[in-house]
DNA sequence: GATGAATGAGTGTTCATTCAT
DNA sequence: CATGAATGAACACTCATTCAT
């Protein structure tokens, strides 16, 4: 005869008010960027008033590190992808869709890259992490470029760079508005790849 | 009894201190952020006190504006070298050069973006000024395949994008500390473009 | 199947906390004064959380207050010692070994003090207490002077609230870190009162 | 033809400002403790605004510890007076007076002990203070009994300490509103001090 | 023109208090 | 009764900006 749990548990309550605490933080510090960004902001935009902010984080930092947080396991998801073999080219998709597909993480990772190239430690811990994420990149482009006969224009370790460098790029330079369109970033990569891909050997 | 033209004249030392404030600005503005810098820390840097400062602009967003447009005259200068005819291949060196020589200009050039997606009437002026840039580059690579006789992968707008977005991810993902190294974005970009030219037809 | 009073009683139980409270907050205040001590602080000291000390007191005041109560009682009791004739030397004993015989209890001591003089109602409350106090340790000084036929160098009232004001200024000059040694204070006024005593008439 | 400067220099006036907050602060300080003071408080008690204040002092601390610095000059002032042989009765006098002449000090002297026996490096300097204050007093009170031919009754140090004590305590037990009043505790440590000194030997 | 004292709005953070669980 | 998430009022401190010197 137990009732169908309407009401959330504490531990739900709170994990849930935690949730909307930091996707109202990801809006809010792409929109404004981490020192434009204030905790009243995040709180009206999460729906609660500051002291709920500060109930589930230590500091406006604290945020941005958990922000971090999920934005790095989201890549490692991704090299998870990018490193199994066999399907390299719809991995290379998913790497392409993901990249980008949302406006509010393209320039939360700007900030992010901001902030690491403030912030020593935080640098060390992000560029090592990019290293990673470029090696996994490096690895499948030469499986791709072995799947297709060719000798890659030059190491493959650059090539990832500068696909990477090249979507974070799109985020900076793609007009405001166009939210609705289709991101550039993915059809300037492929673009460029593919033609990497097809030349003659 | 007038002096040897020793000393500057009033107007000299006016524009003189406006210049060292300028050049202060821009360091600090890529080292802390629009955000994180302060009046006091630009006087600083110049070597004056805040008054300094509000005597030769009216605001913190002045003196980034007086930035940007210095910024834009250079991506202008840029542009004039890559419309002329005759030299494309010096024309497009001289661009990957300057591009990212400095990495104060290329931190800031990334401030003045998010800046950019964040103030509405200035993110159109310079959506505009970076559209004339990237159809200039277009042209130019244009150009270049013309001249090698190689059918571009694809429109030579997107290329030209790409190879913008480049540069400016290059800047943000290039690891803070080398900075003596010399800049990958001009290699990784030339990688790519060289590989696109010297496909069989 | 009642249990064989090995549990607390309800009332027990919730007399229990209270009392845990109590002396937590006692050592919270002494250690981080008023202003500084935090219910947190005081229900961790308890070994409880913030809603404890809230089933509990109505408010921080509140428990300041009751603790200034159990302050004056211990006062009161002190004065019906000092009242009674018959074993004035042991009384006099009894209230310099008390007086400042816990360092929380004078730190605390001085804290109520100070509410005391902010406090118009609380003031007027504490005043008339160690008025009653002063005169009670008068009387038992007048009788001690008559023991030892000597005249008193001034009016007992005096006399007392000298010894009064010695005592607290005692807890407050003593070193910080001398919580093992003897309490000075005592011996302070033992030596004051006895060249008094013993003085030639 | 200079005129009668009527304005302040530059240094001047900060000078005030400073001195204005200082004495705003040393009120308020003693009238509503460490913690209950607001900088918006002693601001508004100074005539200014809180920004001026922070212009003239790091922090609510620093400008704590600058009223210990002048308290603790003050005290050194005393030193001297005590240390002077020659007019002994003069300096016991000047000592008396001056100790607890107004209740703002006193209260902010206790505001200060407090707060020594909560801070750990700033204990350790206020206690050696307060040694070397003792010494000296001891000093001066030895020359008093053997000016009397009287023996003292105890050691010279511990005299010293209690009338310390004593006038510290009298500063918390008087009653907040007899401000106009003589002070009663220089009264107090006479009585005692004259006791001891005219007792047959 | 440059200085720097003063302003005052704003921001991160703390904490007493409330109340649903 | 005890818990602890959330509230909301403060408060210390920062900093762009003004203006008398």
């Amino acid at each position: 005869m137990a009732p169908v749990r309407q009401r959330l548990t504490r531990v739900e309550s709170r994990a849930q008010t935690r949730q909307h605490v930091l996707d109202a933080a990801r809006q809010v510090f792409a929109r404004t960027g981490f020192g434009g960004a204030t905790i009243d902001a995040i709180a009206a935009e999460a729906g609660y008033t500051k002291g709920a902010v500060y109930s589930n984080f230590d500091s406006k930092e604290a945020i941005f590190l958990e922000l971090l947080s999920v934005h790095m396991a989201r890549e490692l998801d991704q090299l998870g992808l990018l490193a199994q073999g066999g399907h390299d080219k719809d991995a290379l998709d998913a790497w392409l869709t993901t990249m980008n597909s949302d406006a509010d993480w393209s320039l939360l990772a700007i900030e992010l890259q901001l902030h690491a190239r403030r912030d020593t430690s935080f640098g060390a811990q992000y560029a090592k992490l990019q290293s990673v994420h470029r090696n996994a990149l490096a690895q499948l482009i030469a499986r791709l470029f072995a799947a297709h006969a060719v000798e890659p224009p030059g190491p493959v370790e650059d090539i990832a760079a500068g696909m990477m460098a090249m979507a974070q790029g799109s985020a900076l330079l793609r007009p405001p508005m166009t939210a609705g369109e289709s991101d550039p970033a993915g059809r300037l990569i492929k673009l460029f790849l593919d033609a990497l891909l097809n030349r003659s050997p």
